[in-house]
DNA sequence: GCCGTTTTCGGCCCGACTGTTTTCAGTCG
């Protein structure tokens, strides 16, 4: 049992009791109880197994923890099955269709008996749905297009292909006359690996006008609301954009709430509240002097900064704002000193026209040369990956010397270092010959190939690859590409130990439909001792700039630049190579 | 259901928008 599995049962738990209407409080529960389990690097195994148990991890109290050990033991949760018993398979796709919650999903089954999206849509355009209570002729409507938008599909995106499209649409935000400040929030602002919608932000003195202009301008494919404040609409792929304009005063305030997880979020309001405060979108404020007032005085709002510090806070950075102790941290004025792209000196895990990269070492030295890094590492496939074109000692005899010529035109301008991708084969067995290991002044370990096998013998494989002493970086340690295939069956918490013991740094593959190492499990290895290694896998020049996708998920693992190996300068990376030999 | 330098019981974030309503429920973030 996965931790994401487990997580999936305690959200269906908590959707189930939504629809029983149960006490919202308890939902809740259920919900923050799946949250801080996906935060988690360590499975949950382990964790029960460790000091203080489940219930050492926040959110996680008795009861939970009991329905825990149930789904490890077990594979289900009698009481999941037992609510599941009430409504019929399939019923809890129903809430996946936008403006159809809880209540009105339990409406139209108990009054109407829909069971399904499809039956949803019968039901509407027979129009019995506007009979009922509370619905009408516009909400009927509304809800068949929604089912529209649920069939097209694409709940999430990668953050590599949203980022550069909110960029843009910050860029022409910028460019209006009305517009004082502008930029992305929400899930694109936290680095998450993949994000649902994307949520921009504007300040004007004249909101209104923006929202005309954005809701005018045919960014948007489709237009679904524009108010005085808010325009939602449609991306020309489909994706759901939200803008919201607020005033000068409100910058800071409407950046913190539009970018913080629900949780940070809810964190930060109790704290308010315990600090006799409120916290909202537009500020923070004292308690109204005389009851009459709505309001007490606003006591911050315009910066990120003025908001945290009066909830007697340091600035928190965005990536770190899920609910995964960042609050206490800077509480305590212990966050962490976050790596930056600008502390990035290396790419370490880049191929060529030799196997099946699209350029030649040259082009992609002088590419990264210009991208500002001063050391690129050169890593084909080895042999046995045909696939990719991998090989053998004779290439690589060509690429010590095409590097060395290149280095002795280079200077000290930039460095370019010879490295190998060797696959790790099924026995656990390095495809790294005491010739091309002589030649190569480092090797990546990989696999590629048999990835099917069960956890606890992929374990043992990556491990005793690891132990050959032959590997300097393992890359891409699960193998998992994201909303395509999910990670190895993999023991990552044994994977970092080994890794810690034999000196070996981790990688965080920096391609945007890997990241791999995850934020969690980065932050895992961090916390245990281990070095790690941002590299973009470029297989073209365009690809060199996926490496801001590796440090977005690094800053989101609590990373500092000095546990990176790729921002050490060249002496002292040479120097732990060496010493590794 | 979780949690605690004010509590082991009694609290628990906050607001916008919509459509259906004579004052509010549902949904969303």
């Amino acid at each position: 049992m996965t931790n994401e599995q487990v997580a999936e049962i305690l959200d269906q738990i908590a959707t189930i009791l939504e629809l029983e209407d149960e006490n919202v409080f308890r939902i809740r529960s259920y919900e923050r109880a799946a949250e801080a389990v996906r935060g988690l690097g360590e499975d949950l195994a382990e964790i029960r197994a460790g000091d203080g148990g489940l219930q050492s991890v926040p959110g996680i109290g008795e009861a939970i923890a009991a329905k825990i050990e149930e789904i490890l033991d077990t594979g289900s949760s009698a009481y999941l099955d037992e609510l599941l018993a009430k409504y019929p398979p399939g019923f809890l796709e129903l809430l996946k269709v936008p403006g159809l919650g809880p209540k009105r999903a339990a409406l139209v089954y108990h009054e109407l008996g829909v069971e399904s999206v499809d039956e949803l849509e019968e039901a509407c355009l027979a129009e019995r749905v506007q009979e009922l209570k509370g619905m009408g002729e516009k909400t009927e409507q509304k809800l068949l297009a929604a089912i529209q938008t649920y069939r097209q599909g694409q709940e999430r995106a990668l953050l590599g292909e949203i980022l550069p499209v909110a960029e843009g649409l910050v860029a022409w935000l910028r460019d209006l006359d009305e517009v004082l400040e502008a930029d992305y929030a929400g899930s694109v602002r936290r680095g998450r690996e993949t994000v649902g919608d994307l949520d921009l932000l504007a300040t004007s003195d004249d909101p209104g006008a923006v929202c005309r202009a954005f809701a005018a301008s045919g960014q948007l494919r489709e237009v679904e609301l524009a108010g005085e404040t808010k325009v939602s609409g449609r991306l020309p792929g489909g994706r759901q954009v939200d803008l919201r304009v607020v005033e000068p005063e409100s910058w800071g305030a409407a950046l913190v709430y539009f970018t913080g997880s629900q949780q940070h979020n809810i964190r930060l309001r109790e704290r308010g509240q315990d600090l006799g405060l409120k916290v909202n979108e537009y500020g923070v404020f004292a308690e109204p002097e005389d009851p009459g007032q709505l309001q007490g005085e606003c006591v911050a709002g315009e910066t990120e900064q003025s908001v945290y510090e009066a909830l007697e806070l340091a600035w928190i950075p965005p990536e770190l704002r899920e609910d995964r102790g960042e609050i206490q941290a800077a509480e305590a004025g212990e966050l962490p000193d976050l790596i930056a792209l600008e502390d990035i000196r290396a790419d370490l895990h880049v191929h060529t026209t030799a196997s099946d990269g699209r350029q030649s070492i040259e082009q992609m030295a002088e590419a990264a040369r210009s991208r500002g890094l001063s050391i690129m590492g050169v890593t084909d496939h080895s042999r046995t990956l045909y696939v990719a074109g991998g090989i053998g000692l004779d290439a690589i005899r060509r690429q010590r010397d095409e590097v060395d010529s290149l280095n002795e035109r280079f200077g000290d301008q930039f460095h370019v270092l010879l490295g190998t991708e060797a696959e790790i084969t099924v026995d656990g067995g390095v495809d790294c010959g005491e010739e091309v290991f002589e030649l190569v002044d480092y090797v990546i370990g990989a696999i590629h190939q048999g990835l099917s096998s069960d956890a606890d013998r992929m374990t043992a494989r990556v491990v005793r690859a690891l132990q050959t002493g032959l590997i300097d970086i393992l890359a891409h340690p699960t193998g998992r590409l994201l909303l395509q295939r999910p990670p190895q069956g993999l023991h990552i918490s044994e994977v970092i130990d080994a890794a810690v013991e034999l000196g070996v740094a981790l990688e965080i593959n920096a391609a945007y439909d890997r990241l791999d190492l995850s934020d969690v499990h980065a932050r895992l290895a961090q916390d245990r001792g281990a070095l790690l290694a941002i590299n973009t896998d470029a297989h073209a020049i365009e690809h060199l700039d996926f490496m801001r996708y590796g440090v977005l998920t690094a800053r989101r693992a609590w990373v500092e630049a000095v546990t990176v190996i790729n921002t050490w300068p060249l002496s002292r990376l040479r120097e732990w190579l060496q010493s590794r030999r």
